[in-house]
RNA sequence: GGGGGGAUUCCCGAGUGGCCAAAGGGGGCAGACUGUAAAUCUGUUGUCACUGACUUCGGUGGUUCGAAUCCACCUCCCCCCA
């Protein structure tokens, strides 16, 4: 089976602009293809890594990755996507971002080898243009009507749109149009909300220099309620084990919706689908099966075999058995804060960071969500003392799914 | 350039002098039920020394015993006309 019908009973394909066309290249390891990425945060998220992850997939094909950083794009902010306007970001932290991605990327993309991938930052052409010679260059390819169809600007209709925006898919265009001339890029992958920008590049590349190029959009990884899923509460969930350790990591997918685990098996992991397939007849409570074996397999590619067997063996410990792991979150409880020997369940939770306030540690006491060592706690004004502490740690936990293992030092 | 409308707590959105820490919804958190699922129901959702005090309604000043609400200026946004 070639890695175009691969990629597409994934279910990881959602647009393209000549599936024979691409089918032939793709699968021949013909294509040099480039997917952006822009620099908005100092980490890479799950959107990034199907990204990353289908990057992967065509390289182990034969086909040669171009990763382009978004240095000179993150300037000006994608509106794709958005109802409102991107925070606009100083040069120095969009460098910066970069340098983060970069790093972050060599942990799935190869650099080395036969066909390596190789990475270029847009800020080396974008931000050295010439207003009027880009106007002149690019600007009359463009129709300002046809832009306006696009469905990235339709939606920005109402809530408004300013010119620096306006201007993204022009530059995105522009990227497109200098990797084929200088990388002989032939082929530009991207979020699916990406589609009308890689389109401008495809135009944008047959007007200037009469020749073809393809694109082809990745299906968004959204919940069966349509919602973008890698989202929580707080934000993204991050690749970055600062910004999201790997224990909660492994969580956000064993969590998962049931009717969603099929589908982030086939679209983020490197299971065959045939293994796939065994897992989908799974019902009931059986289903949970699928999600360890989905926070397992995601948890490995980006933090490690290692990782990945202390965040299953902890969650296990604590679910299942109700037990203690050395792999727990944990955190250390410093003498000081106990100066008689005791300190107040309030101060404890508000410490360990498993409550943000006083006010709200008294809120979960009163509604029965705190236990210490498995035993409910019962009012606010209860203490824990230095001999609760049983072979120097106790298990504080927070509803059903949070806990941490506060150690005495 | 002219005219009009707007900025409220995590988000949407009510509130037009005291009864406002601010309706309602969403989201979050917790409880019940469960399978670490979904759906449902209940409670809760600014901070603290929590029957009380303090800080908050774009910013800065002002009027007033008292301002999210009134006035002035500023910043940003939207709409209509050019």
């Amino acid at each position: 089976m070639g890695i175009f019908q691969e990629l597409k009973d994934r279910g990881l394909i959602a647009q393209v602009t000549d599936e024979n066309e691409i089918r032939e290249l793709v699968d021949n390891g013909k294509a040099i293809f480039y997917i952006g990425f822009d620099p908005t945060a100092d980490s890479l998220h799950v959107g990034h890594f199907m990204a990353l992850c289908l990057m992967k997939r065509l390289q182990m094909a034969g086909n040669k990755p171009i990763v382009l950083l978004g240095g000179g794009t993150g300037h000006v902010g994608d509106p794709s996507g958005r109802t409102d306007m991107r925070a606009m970001m100083s040069y120095d932290v969009i460098m910066k971002n970069c340098e983060r991605f970069k790093a972050q990327m060599t942990k799935f993309i190869s650099f080395e080898g036969e066909n390596a991938a190789i990475a270029v930052n847009n800020a080396d052409w974008l931000l050295d243009l010439k207003y009027v010679d880009l106007l002149r260059e690019v600007g009359a390819c463009f129709s300002v009507n046809n832009m306006l169809r696009a469905e990235c600007y339709k939606q920005r209709m109402e809530k408004g749109l300013s010119f620096l925006e306006f201007n993204y898919m022009i530059m995105q265009s522009y990227d497109f149009y200098y990797l084929y001339q200088k990388y002989g890029c032939n082929m530009q992958f991207g979020g699916d909300d990406q589609w009308s920008n890689m389109l401008g590049g495809t135009e944008l590349i047959r007007r200037k220099l009469g020749k073809d190029a393809y694109a082809m959009t990745i299906t968004l990884l959204q919940n069966s309620e349509g919602k973008k899923m890698g989202k929580t509460a707080s934000g993204a969930v991050w690749l970055d084990p600062e910004k999201t350790p790997p224990y909660d990591f492994y969580q956000y997918w064993r969590n998962v919706d049931d009717a969603d685990v099929i589908k982030c098996l086939k679209m983020l992991t490197f299971l065959p689908l045939s293994e796939i397939e065994k897992l989908s007849k799974l019902e009931g409570k059986d289903i949970n099966k699928a999600k360890e074996v989905l926070a397992f397999e995601l948890t490995e590619l980006i933090h490690g075999t290692e990782e990945a067997k202390k965040a299953d063996e902890a969650a296990k410990a604590l679910f299942a058995a109700g037990s203690v792991s050395d792999n727990m979150p944990t955190f250390e409880l410093s003498g000081d804060a106990m100066p008689d020997g005791s300190i107040g369940i309030l101060d404890l939770l508000v410490l360990s960071a498993l409550a943000p306030s006083k006010g709200e540690a008294r809120r979960l006491v009163n509604q029965g969500g705190i236990s210490v060592n498995d035993v409910k706690v019962a009012a606010i004004d209860k203490t824990v003392s230095r001999d609760d502490f049983k072979d120097g740690f106790i298990i504080v936990k927070k509803g059903k799914k949070t806990f941490i293992k506060i150690i005495i030092k």
